[in-house]
DNA sequence: CCGTATCCTCAGGGATACTG
DNA sequence: CAGTATCCCTGAGGATACGG
């Protein structure tokens, strides 16, 4: 039985990788992630333009579960959560300097 | 006047990359054409899982728009059209690059 | 301060048909 | 074969309010 051609052999691990990284705001969040170690919810949002209260936590979580991010509860009052990045997810900061260095290349003006 | 404080002070290489790049099929797109060049508009459908006659049109002409791959059309019938990447283009295959090693070093199978 | 739930809108994008 | 147009629907994500 034949299936479908594809004459791309190995897309898996890049098909992966974007699996986890893709969506409106997982890069910025590991962008500031990579650049503010630690860094309370409160300045996330803050930092993230755009961004909504529902949307900042539901990416937070899909992150860490995913092993990217780590979230560190302060248990007080009132609450202080701290995220940083996992051993796994400081492995992508060379896509991210890459990402930066490119754009600086060619981002006219 | 003071303007919204913002901690991370040069976050715009970064996001024009990322206005480049990001969506559901751009660096699919990028991908392949990393892969295989020139490619026809068919193999790419078929190569790029999901992705509608409608989507891959949009995209392609989203990323010619920002000089990120070129066209070439054959005057002949049926037509012919053939889409490789710019110098633009090929600059960002080192980002794959990193993506795709970064994949096959954690993606657990 | 941080997170979740609920509701609701609207535009991204799918299905389909047509053209050169 | 490659691309466009039209219609239409669905689900991502915004606004809001509440809870720990």
């Amino acid at each position: 039985m034949q299936e479908k051609m594809c004459f791309v052999s190995n897309k898996e691990p890049f098909e992966y990788t974007l699996s986890i990284i893709s969506g409106k705001w997982k890069l910025k969040i590991i962008y500031l992630l990579a650049c503010i170690t630690p860094v309370r919810y409160n300045m996330l949002k803050k930092d993230i333009d755009g961004i909504t209260h529902k949307m900042l936590s539901t990416q937070l979580k899909e992150l860490e579960q995913e092993d990217i991010i780590l979230r560190n509860e302060y248990p007080q009052v009132p609450p202080k959560v701290e995220y940083s990045l996992t051993p796994k997810g400081e492995s992508l900061i060379p896509i991210v300097m890459a990402m930066c260095s490119w754009g600086k290349e060619h981002n006219r003006k």
